[in-house]
DNA sequence: CGTATTTGACCAGCGC
DNA sequence: GCGCTGGTCAAATACG
């Protein structure tokens, strides 16, 4: 199944808000899983429609397919001309599966398991009573979306509390990927934040899943401070996207593609790079929308 | 002392 | 089957 994977990209002018800028598309996607990337670019445009009703709504790739992110990827060797992101303009890309929507069934389940309490499970195992039975479950797919970010701090107050579980060196890069889980008990959502190794001052992050609860109220004031300081939206919705929909509203548009995987991630911002360093993107995005009345 | 982070080991999926 | 890689666990450690 061609990794019903969707990507959005961000692409919206300059705010010179040191906080939260420039990005590129960023396939979530772990690993190898999907060999087969297509890269049909959708827009969003959240004043026309939920991210929701985005994600699970039409999956006509038809709109807008840009001519990018064919073939397969083969990890991307280093960067060969990189140029840090356009000052000037900032994409965000996030991605996501549509499909696991809401039942996390499995997978919720081993976490659950192993979230919720040891439970005895006659681990049996020396140290790492991992208990990961296999086969009890094969990866479940859940919403991702991945978008990049500007900023000098690899992990962006987001409005939810977060507990980091693990690292990892990233494969071509010097920059460890660090991954999180939503403190929230019985919340699934998890998300992985990297930096770009092609510019260091664009942090990568992922989630995946979806929130079952609001934003903490303790927090989301912070969230106003950090993402702008007006508050432009109602309450989070419990469908929205994995991150507050504060953070939407201020992305005026959103590009998809389907498909992708991390290994593309690399490619990806190349190409994209190269439509910034070109001024293509303009090109290939017109203005379906109108833009925001302020 | 409770909570969060660090970090090495383990596990599963994939390619060869 | 083996090695590589990404993702996760959990003991140890740090921090308030």
């Amino acid at each position: 199944m061609s990794e019903d994977l969707r990507e959005f990209y961000y692409h919206q002018p300059y705010h010179d808000d040191h906080r939260s800028a420039a990005t590129f598309p960023y396939s979530g996607s772990h690993s190898s899983a999907d060999s087969s990337l297509h890269a049909h670019l959708q827009m969003f445009d959240p004043s026309y429609m939920s991210f929701t009703e985005f994600l699970h709504g039409s999956n006509d790739q038809s709109s807008l397919s840009a001519a990018y992110g064919n073939s397969k990827e083969e990890e991307k060797p280093a960067v060969e001309g990189e140029t840090p992101a356009t000052p000037n303009s900032s994409i965000s890309s996030s991605s996501t599966e549509a499909a696991a929507a809401e039942e996390d069934s499995s997978k919720g389940k081993k976490e659950k398991e192993t979230a919720a309490t040891d439970d005895g499970d006659q681990d049996t195992s020396k140290k790492d009573g991992k208990g990961k039975k296999k086969g009890e479950q094969k990866k479940e797919k859940q919403q991702r979306f991945a978008f990049m970010t500007k900023s000098e701090v690899d992990h962006l107050e987001d409005g939810y509390r977060w507990r980091k579980y693990g690292q990892k060196a990233v494969k071509n890069s010097p920059y460890p990927r660090s991954y999180y889980r939503c403190t929230t008990q019985k919340c699934p959502v998890k998300k992985r934040v990297e930096r770009s190794f092609q510019d260091p001052s664009i942090v990568i992050t992922t989630y995946e899943g979806q929130h079952n609860h609001h934003v903490p109220a303790t927090l989301r004031g912070n969230m106003a401070g950090i993402f702008g300081s007006s508050m432009l939206t109602p309450p989070l919705s419990l469908e929205g996207p994995p991150f507050p929909q504060e953070l939407l509203l201020q992305m005026p548009q959103l590009y998809s593609y389907d498909g992708g995987s991390a290994s593309n991630l690399y490619h990806h911002q190349q190409q994209l790079q190269q439509f910034h360093d070109y001024g293509l993107l303009q090109d290939i995005i017109p203005p379906l929308f109108p833009k925001r009345e302020p």
